[in-house]
DNA sequence: ACATAATACTTCACTAGTGAAGTAAATCAA
DNA sequence: TTGATTTACTTCACTAGTGAAGTATTATGT
C-alpha cells in the first residue's frame, strides 16, 4: 500500500478546523439575521423536508443520537419553530412539523447562508467545490457501512 | 459572476456532517486506544509543538476562545497530561507543557489516528486529498482576514 | 399467544464549545 | 509617571453533542 502523502496526514484536523471556523462564522451571520443557530437550521431543514417526521428519523438523517434530538427539539419547540404532535400510528413517536414561525426563520436565514457560501466560493473554485462535494458525499455514505 | 453549482450550495452542511462523523469515529477509536479525546489530542499536539506556551496562544492557534482553553486545560491537568507553571516573564500567563503521561497518551493515540486517516485514504484519492488540503488551508488563512 | 427483541423517546452526567463580564498584570501614550 | 488600553485568564449561563440506563410501545419468532 502506498504511504499517505504529507497532506493526508493532517487532513482530519484540517477538516475539523475548517468546520469549526465556518460554523462560528455562520452562527454569527445567522444570529443577526434570524433568531436561529446553524444546528437549529439544519434540523429545521430536515423536518421541513420530511414532515410529519419522527425524532429518530431526523437523528438518523443527521447522524446524531436520539438524546441530542430530544434536547434540540425541546429548544426548537420553546422558540416556537416546530410543532410536536403524537404520531397517529405509533404511540411512542412524535410527528414533528415546522411551524409558521419556523418557516419564517428558515426564510430569514437564507441570506446568511448565502454569505457563507460566497465565502466558500471565493476561496474554492467551482470545479474544486464539485470534486470536494463528491468526495465528501462518497466518504459519508461509505463510512456508514464500515 | 457565475452562479454556484448545486453542489456548492450544500457544501457548508456537507463539511459539517463529514466533520461530525469523522470526529465521532475518531473519538471512538481514540477512547479505546488511549484515555484521550480528539479535542484533547489536538490541544496536546499544539502544546507539544510550542512548549512552554501560554493558554491564549494555544487558543489562537486552534481558533478557539480563551474560556474554552481554560476548561480544556483544567481537564488535561486533571488527567495528568499537562503541567501548568506560571510564566516567568508574565505574571498573568501560564507556561504549559506536556507531561510524561501526556506524551505517552499522544503516542498511544497514533494508531487510532492512523486508522481514521486510512478511512480517508480509502475514500479520497491522493490527488483529491492533496487538492482538498490545499483548498481548505487557503480557506482557513483567508477566512481569518475578512 | 406470548416471551423476547427492537424501537422511540427521555434523563443523566459528561465533554466541548460560545460570548459577556470581570480581575489583575502589562503596555502604551502624553 | 500615570492614566487608558490591551492582554491573560476566569467565571457564568448557555448551546450542542456523546453514551449509558431506563420506560413504554411495537414487532417478531416459535
Amino acid at each position: 500500500m502506498t504511504p499517505s502523502p504529507a497532506s493526508t496526514h493532517k487532513l482530519y484536523f484540517l477538516i475539523q478546523r475548517v468546520a469549526h471556523v465556518l460554523k462560528t462564522r455562520a452562527d454569527a451571520e445567522l444570529a443577526s439575521a434570524a433568531n436561529l443557530s446553524t444546528a437549529q437550521a439544519a434540523v429545521l431543514a430536515v423536518i421541513a423536508d420530511r414532515e410529519p417526521v419522527a425524532q429518530s428519523e431526523v437523528a438518523r438523517d443527521l447522524q446524531q443520537n436520539d438524546s441530542a434530538m430530544t434536547a434540540m427539539v425541546r429548544r426548537l419547540d420553546k422558540l416556537g419553530y416546530v410543532e410536536r404532535n403524537r404520531a397517529p400510528d405509533d404511540a411512542r413517536a412524535w410527528a414533528l412539523s415546522v411551524s409558521r414561525r419556523g418557516h419564517e426563520a428558515i426564510a430569514a436565514s437564507r441570506p446568511a447562508f448565502a454569505q457563507v457560501n460566497d465565502l466558500l466560493d471565493r476561496h474554492i473554485s467551482a470545479e474544486q467545490a464539485d470534486s470536494l462535494a463528491r468526495a465528501l458525499t462518497a466518504l459519508l455514505q461509505n463510512a456508514d457501512q464500515e
